[in-house]
DNA sequence: CTGTTAGCGCCTTCAA
DNA sequence: TTGAAGGCGCTAACAG
């Protein structure tokens, strides 16, 4: 009960604590000036006790905190395993903890500011779903001047503070229904997210985008919310090939929704992508696993180290200027088109 | 650059640093003895400032840093969110932040525990999903030993020391196999894990168990490997249903096999549950908006509230003994058998 | 009602 | 090669 200090280390081995210190971390210069006698007796003692070095002490001490945190909306995202991994593979190296909080309870992501802001961890990198009250950028812009290293992922923020990085993910989507129409659909559905305003996302946007430029009207009937689930994916999917004029494609703003609609297509006879090609979205490793293997836009590289760097930059003060960083969007071929 | 401290806020407000903490924190006893106008005044100059308390050093002056954090070996695991909410739920009332971290990279859990022993947290809520080797468990124990909350989530740990919380999932496998049975199904399929011994695993067993109660022979014919992904399962389900002597009913040890083991059933014009009763392990939402819905064993309810107040009596100094909680497994009765 | 003060455990400069 | 001492920012017992 109650954990070994520095103070009972040196007193076991019969050394003082700036020795026990030393022989934690060596003296600045290499050369660490200690005994191999007294070394072996520290550590020995250190094992024995069971000694971790009290990290808020540390902190204290070293107005740093050595820890990262990664904030996002909600576990049960395979995506966010891939940032956590990018930023737990680039933050090990350098001896930084990764730790993960949550913003869609709490109290939100006010709740992770204030955290930071007490000295939760050294550097953020916070992820957003939707379009957020310009309140939040800014007081991200304050943890920025407090020395906090900030990265937001979003589409909707800007900064002249932190570090952003945005998605081509509205113009995947306009290349994506260009796709289509090049290869002679002209009815092309979309299974969009039923909620917080679809009609004005970007991916949204680049579905209507890519329809006037190619001069097809915008049609109201072949677009269907349904994207946020499985079901509700599966069921916009029928619906839309109930239609009297079916379309024969169909984008998803989501890759599970895509999935469900060849399963829709599938369940009434309909062969993917022979009568119905369907895109999706993100590019999650389900779809690579699908029948067939979804076509889709997003990143192809799941990988995120260059958000880590993007961060880590920050934290060893290389980055002086608030910088935007551009996570390319493409369209990513495969079997369903 | 560089947060403001209590320092910078006394002499601001022209008031002691004592007063600035009595201001945040009143007194002890209830009656915080600060006139309204030294209150307003510093309250004033604290939100000028954009003060907020250097949590560090109020956890090295505590000796506790209000943090409770949750151990998973990944994210992107839906059920993982339901841990997480209740754990944030219950703590938020009592002041704790919650904080996440992955057990699968980092060097796994002893990375965590050697950082609980530095003081991470107050708490540990740490999952496994598999089993481990006893060293684990006996530094688990020594945290344990050092004053640290502990709840482990995992059948196959016992402890002296901290928290266990186990399931009857073996049971909850078996009697789901005899449900079947019950209802006259003699050739019944098993979708197990293909990794980690999946023979030993407790729902294998359950089903071997229910099989020899019922005086059916084992076959292994009917046991594939696929668990783990929806493309492994689809596979194992085709093959399974390939057999010349086809199962008629099919147990997944997990509920996204059984979903795709429908499927695969119906992709053959086989209809669930006439031709091929279907029963899934996990109760994840997901069954529950299958079509048709999904038989499944597991939790009925999906909150962790019983885990949440098992750390937090803990944490509050409520328990003594080392506690064993058991989440009962129940078999859940949908549509697909 | 307000201020002074002694640490929490650790790191690091300076002295021995 | 080792030790002594101050202080990171905050809390709380004790004085005033």
């Amino acid at each position: 009960m109650g954990r070994p200090t520095m103070r009972d280390v040196a007193e076991s081995a019969q050394v003082s604590i700036s020795t026990v210190s030393y022989v934690l971390h060596g003296r600045r210069g290499g050369s660490d000036r200690i005994s191999p006698e007294t070394r072996e007796r520290v550590e020995q003692t250190i094992a024995q006790l069971g000694y971790f070095p009290n990290r808020t002490a540390r902190s204290l001490r070293r107005q740093r905190t050595d820890r990262i945190c990664l904030a996002v909306p909600r576990l049960g995202v395979p995506g966010y395993d891939f940032i956590a991994h990018s930023l737990i593979e680039a933050g090990d190296t350098l001896g930084y903890t990764v730790i993960i909080t949550i913003t869609g309870y709490t109290g939100g992501e006010n709740a992770i500011i204030e955290q930071m802001a007490g000295g939760l961890a050294d550097g953020l990198v916070i992820l957003f779903e939707e379009e957020k009250p310009l309140a939040i950028t800014e007081a991200l812009d304050e943890l920025g001047n407090k020395g906090v290293a900030v990265v937001a992922i979003s589409n909707s923020i800007r900064s002249s503070v932190i570090d952003v990085v945005h998605t081509t993910e509205g113009q995947a989507a306009r290349e994506a229904v260009s796709y289509l129409i090049d290869r002679g659909h002209r009815r092309i559905g979309l299974i969009a997210f039923d909620s917080e305003g679809y009609r004005i996302s970007e991916r949204f946007r680049g579905y209507v985008d890519a329809l006037r430029e190619h001069d097809i009207p915008f049609d109201q009937e072949l677009v269907r919310p349904g994207a946020a689930s499985r079901r509700a994916a599966y069921e916009a999917a029928q619906s839309l090939l109930a239609l009297p004029d079916r379309p024969t494609a169909v984008l998803a703003l989501a890759d599970v929704a895509a999935i469900s609609a060849m399963q829709a297509a599938r369940d009434i006879g309909l062969a993917v992508p022979d009568d119905l090609a369907v895109i999706g979205t993100g590019n999650i490793v389900e779809g690579e696993l699908s029948i067939p293997p979804l076509t889709t836009i997003g990143v192809p590289s799941r990988s995120y180290e260059d958000v880590a760097s993007l961060l880590l930059s920050r934290l060893n003060g290389e980055a002086a200027e608030a910088r935007v960083h551009t996570r390319p969007w493409q369209l990513i071929v495969r079997d369903s088109t």
